[in-house]
DNA sequence: GTCTATAAGCGGATAGAC
DNA sequence: GTCTATCCGCTTATAGAC
């Protein structure tokens, strides 16, 4: 197998600021009142949320520190300060993305009536898509680069919850309260259509001949989601 | 806005059918008589091959003319002969899964019967996925990054298709034959599932414990997702 | 904390020999 | 067609001044 080549690209290509988000506002009054450790994680977390938007758009290749820097109002040496490589800078972006998520995104198992369980659970899915598409790509290109930085805080936390999923439809089955179908296949279904309304978001809107998804595009998905897979369990 | 550059639609790959390189066609009483365009074609086609593949995991940025060259057992400055620039040779790899996309893709007109015509779909799509995955993905990727380079064509063929499919929905709805539904989001989620089985299959893959998905697992999700649409949309 | 300077290497692309 | 040589810009990262 080819090894993975180190990161180094011509960004010539990256020029376009297209669609950027709104240009950072420049930290509100920074006047006396700065406690130090406050001050940092407040930095970092203007740090994380540029890299998150540029990681998502151009993977870890594709994105330098100082376009990053440059978004920012700050120098490259200067993030290399709060983050001493890239790749640092990187796994603290999806860090933050999984916490945010895991925090979310509740399992099925929490409902007891399938229905209901289903319901919450596409809704919750998609609001994170609408509600940080970035984390989402940043996963979804990770995930297509073959998780070459981050395979193993997947291995150990997405895919058990898929599988309690999986698990999760099929007591339910055995007791009667869905129909058997393939629950495995039917969760590759549910999650990718649902981080595609974030990958693929700006896409949708242009085929809708809008700039953005709205609130009632989200809302029409979900409608559809939850429709799709309770007809085909509704026993 | 980006520029979108030329693609050289003149240097048509697409003759690479199959999802890997070309077979060696050699007529035998010929094999004096070398045929240099058929040479150059062939070479093209096996560099466009492997551009594929390390586009779809890496994206254009991730991707080095060298690490290609490599790859192939032959020089930078030699792929460079063939395509003048890395642009190039990327938009060289898109027409060529497009063509490839476009000549086995039917539109969902192509049937008169609804339940035919969405199996046969979904047949064909998932194929596409099984057959090409880093095609899929190229595609994928491109779209992820706002397609700074291939929004023309993106535009000008996918589109369209797109939105055929979704008028032939409202159409066999109007005529009765199915429910009515928002056929528009549903055509995201068939697109999206489809491709997710070539973007993320290792992934898949690995959450199943095999190496890659199998005919089987291929044909599970056919199964799956025609029954999910056909059942939400039969009257 | 933020800056300047610099190291050290990879990137795409061109020119010209053979 | 393929190679060597070369240009030059961009990249990550380190060292050290302020």
């Amino acid at each position: 197998m080819r090894a993975v080549k180190k990161s180094s690209a011509n960004r010539s290509t990256v020029s376009n600021r297209g669609s950027r988000p709104p240009t950072k506002t420049a930290l509100p009054d920074r006047a006396r009142t700065r406690a130090p450790r406050a001050s940092r994680l407040e930095k970092e977390a203007l740090i994380v949320a540029e890299a998150e938007q540029q990681f998502a758009r151009f993977g870890f290749e594709g994105v330098s520190l100082d376009t990053i820097a440059a978004e920012l109002g700050m120098s490259r040496q200067n993030i290399l300060y709060y983050y001493s490589s890239k790749e640092e800078l990187y796994t603290a972006v999806l860090d933050s993305v999984l916490a945010n998520w895991l925090g979310n995104m509740d399992t099925l198992a929490r409902e007891n009536d399938p229905r209901t369980a289903i319901e919450k659970y596409v809704h919750a899915k998609l609001r994170f898509s609408q509600e940080r598409p970035s984390g989402s790509a940043v996963f979804t290109r990770e995930i297509m680069a073959g998780a070459p930085r981050y395979g193993e805080q997947l291995a150990q936390n997405v895919v058990p919850m898929l599988r309690a999923d999986v698990r999760t439809f099929e007591r339910w089955a055995r007791m009667g309260l869905i129909a058997r179908v393939d629950f495995t296949h039917l969760m590759f279904v549910i999650w990718s259509s649902t981080q595609a309304y974030a990958d693929l978001g700006t896409q949708f809107a242009m085929y809708l001949d809008k700039r953005a998804l709205s609130d009632a595009d989200f809302e029409a998905a979900r409608a559809l989601l939850t429709e799709l897979v309770w007809t085909s369990l509704r026993k």
